[in-house]
DNA sequence: CGGGTTTGACCTGCGC
DNA sequence: GCGCAGGTCAAACCCG
């Protein structure tokens, strides 16, 4: 399974306390995640969703690219912070002339994984909502809604285009809400990266075992 | 009957 | 302005 995230983690030095991901019973990720420098690269003009309303355009996602054409009137100043909250970005920005405003930006991870099947279970709830045939690839694209109230977290399933024994899945988003699957980790399995949709918690005392 | 899936229509951004 | 592509909506349908 490859993982990597669309953009260099963009919270790298703000979350690094958070430990990476998590085993599942059925795969131990830290076995195999690795970061793919080529697709990160590859995706540097999409590091970004914006999951917030914006003067410009409201309720629809978008890519850095939005920001960039956003900040053309706001080039003066921009502040960036983290929403504690959700550990979204939130990007402030001031422009003469033109009021104040802010936007705030989730990160997009997406999985590469040799599988047969293309959906495979998270721990989270998904409804269906969309799927559509897109260019230069035979098979289908499906989208999906987290059904957590008031989650806006999206996830894309597509198989790859160039090897169709892999699947791309991609989310979109933060989670406001535990995974109805708790899932722990332990320490030994400690590796390269981790995703803020992950929700962690220290595998607790010896006879009890992990949660499904 | 409620919740999830399907699928055609619609919306929006982008390139020409 | 137009057409294309990607993403979303929502009514109809399915299933437990």
């Amino acid at each position: 399974m490859d993982v990597y995230f669309e953009n260099p983690n963009p919270f790298s030095g703000v979350n690094s306390n958070i430990p990476p991901p998590l085993s599942s019973d059925f795969i131990n990720l830290s076995d195999y995640l690795e970061l793919d420098d080529d697709l990160v690269a590859a995706n540097q003009d999409s590091n970004w969703s914006l999951s917030t309303e914006t003067p410009e355009s409201s309720d629809r996602a978008g890519s850095i690219n939005d920001i960039n054409v956003i900040n053309q009137g706001f080039s003066d100043e921009i502040e960036t912070s983290i929403n504690n909250n959700n550990n979204n970005m939130i990007i402030k920005r001031k422009g003469r002339g033109i009021n104040e405003s802010t936007v705030e930006v989730s990160p997009r991870v997406t999985f590469r994984t040799r599988s047969q099947f293309e959906i495979m279970d998270d721990g989270y709830k998904w409804r269906k909502y969309g799927k559509k045939f897109v260019k230069n690839n035979s098979n289908p694209r499906n989208y999906y809604k987290c059904s957590g109230e008031g989650c806006g977290v999206k996830k894309r399933v597509e198989r790859d285009r160039e090897d169709t024994s892999y699947v791309l899945t991609s989310y979109d988003g933060v989670h406001n809400h535990e995974s109805p699957c708790t899932s722990y980790y332990t320490p030994p399995a400690m590796s390269l990266v981790y995703s803020n949709e992950w929700q962690l918690q220290q595998q607790p005392s010896a006879n009890s075992s992990s949660s499904s």
